[in-house]
DNA sequence: GAGTGGTCTAGACCACCAG
DNA sequence: TGGTGGTCTAGACCACTCC
């Protein structure tokens, strides 16, 4: 069943002086080379030691690669037994990423139409998830996707007022996330509900569907790395073109 | 904002003949201590080698005991500044569970009708997902969930022949997933995809909704350690009263 | 400059698994 | 019984943040 000769790298190096830490250098190196075909699923890798070694590492630094691997899904480890490589191309795990973002990295050239771009006081709703007090000034937005020049979703977001300057040029460039990140804001965490109900005729004739059709809604509340709240988004998406995919790993 | 004291464990003692790993055993602690509301949410902890030394632990093994916090969204580090717990009640990143587990945690009293419990061979569709050849002897199984005596799902899974023994008691009395560790499969990935579409006619009498009324859509192929699918789903949910919510971290 | 977490080392003992 | 990963220690140096 599986290769008869463990993995013993050849050719891994790691370079001592760059300010990437080593676990993550040699981590790298090894899913390059499973997604290269390298590293074929079911081989068995060497065993940490002699894999520490080999690279001029200490053991916990070896091991440190290997669980970040292990961690994401692509390695599997028994006691007594060994390392492995997972017997299928694994996607990564969810990630917390944007709609922009996941079209983009699919080749499906995103586009948006920016329908509102405002500061309005926060409505109870509103308010009450943004974690400000009711009529507090916070920034709304409502975008239009286009993935492929076919609409996709209506995008509603509300930002707590003065955390980031949108301009409707940069919304269009790139997506919501991205800009944030690059305002400086750590985005951690987020809490999202995925749900669907049909279509109001509103909707229904933005998003060029017939009115009743499936939505899948989703409705995201992300903090920041002390647990502020930075956005909530309400989001519709055509069920009939889109669905959520992803990986769970467990632990 | 924050409290003025650094939490300094007063009471957290570590059993060291015990078989759990001690890392584990402080971070259940911490964990005890955040939900139970003794550390707040913004509060910082004492730094790592101060609590290492009052716990009698060395420097790496309280690290992990944090680190396996933070990796799980409820506490967050900062070079230089500090560890915090983060600002609100989190719930436990996505993980691979089974609707049954989900609704018993809830205390939703779920219930299973067993529709179907047969060995059949595989459909091009079924062999393709389970990776083995059309017409090997797959297990096909539906189930009606419910929850609180109402309607919630359909549930259609296929699974290699052999590879559990399910009996019609047994399905009706726990989740799929955990007749399956408990038969010693250990679940490891499952790629999941979630879409919406209109019940039609079968479906919305089977579910108690009205004709065109919007579904959820679930399909998940499961993986055990070794990378073999073990199980195929496809799930239908009302949407009406069910969506699907969990917690994104951020790596 | 002082304090924090991030990384790394070189050992050690143990539990589990396979032959 | 031998080999594997799982855990743990006691140090060390560095980078980042804040004052």
């Amino acid at each position: 069943m599986e290769s008869p000769v463990a993995f013993s790298p050849a050719s891994i190096t790691v370079d001592r002086t760059s300010p990437v830490p080593l676990y993550y250098q040699v981590a790298q190196v090894l899913e390059q080379a499973i997604e290269a075909g390298e590293l074929t699923p079911g081989q068995r890798l060497d065993n940490e030691i002699a894999l520490a070694e080999s690279l001029g590492l200490s053991r916990p630094t070896m091991r440190r690669a290997i669980q970040y691997l292990v961690d994401r899904g692509l390695l599997v480890r028994k006691r007594g037994v060994g390392t492995q490589v997972v017997h299928r191309a694994v996607r990564r795990p969810i990630e917390l990423t944007s709609l922009y973002d996941d079209l983009a990295t699919e080749g499906r050239s995103p586009r948006t139409d920016v329908l509102r771009l405002e500061e309005i006081p926060a409505s109870d709703n509103v308010a009450h998830v943004l974690g400000v007090p009711e009529g507090t000034a916070v920034l709304a937005l409502e975008r239009l996707r286009y993935a492929d020049d076919a609409p996709l979703a209506v995008l509603r977001n509300y930002l707590p007022a003065g955390l980031v300057t949108l301009t409707e040029q940069g919304l269009r460039a790139t997506g919501l996330y991205q800009t944030m990140r690059s305002a400086g804001i750590r985005l951690h965490l987020a809490s999202q509900m995925i749900g669907a109900r049909p279509a109001t005729g509103a909707e229904a004739r933005m998003l060029a569907e017939p009115r009743g059709a499936s939505l899948l809604t989703m409705r995201r509340t992300a903090y920041d790395d002390a647990g502020r709240v930075v956005e909530y988004g309400d989001h519709i998406y055509r069920a009939s073109v889109y669905s959520f995919e992803f990986v769970l790993v467990s632990r």
